[in-house]
DNA sequence: AATTATAATTGTAAATAATACATTTATTTT
DNA sequence: AAAATAAATGTATTATTTACAATTATAATT
């Protein structure tokens, strides 16, 4: 093989794709894992990954795995860790760089990941994962937290019309905390990014809640986003 | 070349790492860069890095780089983000990976780095570096002053006894931003991580100024650190 | 010996943000 | 008409952040 870099090796590089989801119904934070179906390790449980191809950049091998699964296009995507322990994967040395994916789970429809048996597993009930997945998760779950912490990616997760309660559900999910329901709502209106509509959903209660809506227009204004608070000084 | 994932390609991995020194008689903040002696680039201003190698870690990579460079050890060091556009090396098809690292610039020899031409230079004042390396730096700001505001990280940068004055301007370099001295004092001994001793330095003052030392068992004790703190949710 | 110059040290009041906590309201079902 | 259900809402207390300036210790100068 004919290179520049001559003395150099070349590896494998994988993307894997931690897959989060909202269950506006059963109120609950879950994760997408399939079943491998190739060797090594195949029949496990699994993040949904694949090859960098070589006119593609990571977050585009991220983007068509997750497309190949899901069918959904324009996921909320971020790079999250490259891990590359040297026997990771038993067959080959292949380093993987982990991306971490938000959907809103009512836009899927079933038929499309049927394929690779992928299945939706509340955070606390996931199964052990292939090779070094499971680290992938916990950190991804840091990750998320930290994100929600700082911007409002609940919306990310969540359908274009939410209720209050849903939206606190989700962030005491995330959080692994429970909040009062009256300081939950003030805090989340003084951001000013909340719309609420005209409409009521009924079908959690007689006096029926009303449903908000992100405001996107705004936020996209506040073109600095929110800003990170910084702990050490002001 | 025979392998188990014979349809896919195999790249070169490079490590780049963004190494951030506070210069505390300057009080200032800077980085340190190399110009690049092999080709392509050759003679232009860089980053510091390195192919990983088969037998090791992107970490143990950027490492093995960090202390040919410096000849130091137990640095800190932190991965950053994956850099993977087509074409960002023109000679190869390479991805690279930066790592984020803080030293103490005090700790340094001069004689270490004379090899490569590494200079430090004030953080506005930097040359234009080859490929992307200039988002690698743009990039590593920001991680650093996210870390700088949800952990302790001003230690790494500073001497092992340093006055409150110092303490301050390093926040101040980092941040971009003028603090009340009185306010940043009792902010930061409010945390309880600072040991004052009985020393002074006498090199800006008549007065002399008390000297600190971080108080690393305490901050350790507190195994769980510093916690981020929820903007969204308490 | 007294004065001057220099940066270090220190405190308090006001404003803002976070927290704790329980009753009333709208609607459907019985 | 009454009962049941979850939704909606406000206030007082506490903690945190901010704004702001006079005093102190020492060395250098007269």
């Amino acid at each position: 093989m004919h290179n520049k870099y001559n003395n150099e090796a070349k590896v494998f590089v994988a993307v894997d794709c931690i897959i989060f989801g909202f269950d506006p119904n059963a109120e609950e934070l879950k994760i997408l894992l399939i079943k491998r179906n190739f060797e090594p390790e195949k029949g496990n449980w699994s993040l949904m990954g694949g090859f960098m191809e070589p006119g593609e950049t990571l977050k585009e091998a991220a983007n068509r795995v997750l497309n190949t699964l899901t069918g959904l296009e324009n996921i909320f995507l971020e790079q999250l860790k490259t891990f590359s322990i040297v026997d990771r994967d038993p067959a080959e040395r292949t380093i993987s760089v982990a991306y971490f994916a938000l959907i809103n789970v009512v836009d899927f429809k079933d038929e499309l990941y049927r394929d690779f048996s992928a299945t939706w597993f509340k955070i606390s009930e996931k199964p052990k994962l292939i090779f070094d997945h499971n680290d992938m998760v916990t950190l991804a779950m840091e990750r998320l937290r930290f994100k929600a912490s700082v911007e409002p990616i609940g919306f990310e997760l969540l359908p274009a019309k939410f209720t209050m309660r849903q939206l606190q559900m989700l962030y005491e999910e995330i959080f692994e905390e429970k909040y009062d329901k009256r300081n939950f709502s003030k805090k989340v209106n003084s951001f000013g990014l909340l719309k609420r509509l005209d409409e009521k959903d009924k079908s959690s209660s007689k006096k029926g809640s009303f449903l908000y809506e992100f405001d996107m227009e705004k936020y996209k204004k506040r073109s600095n986003g929110f800003q990170i608070r910084h702990q050490i000084m002001n």
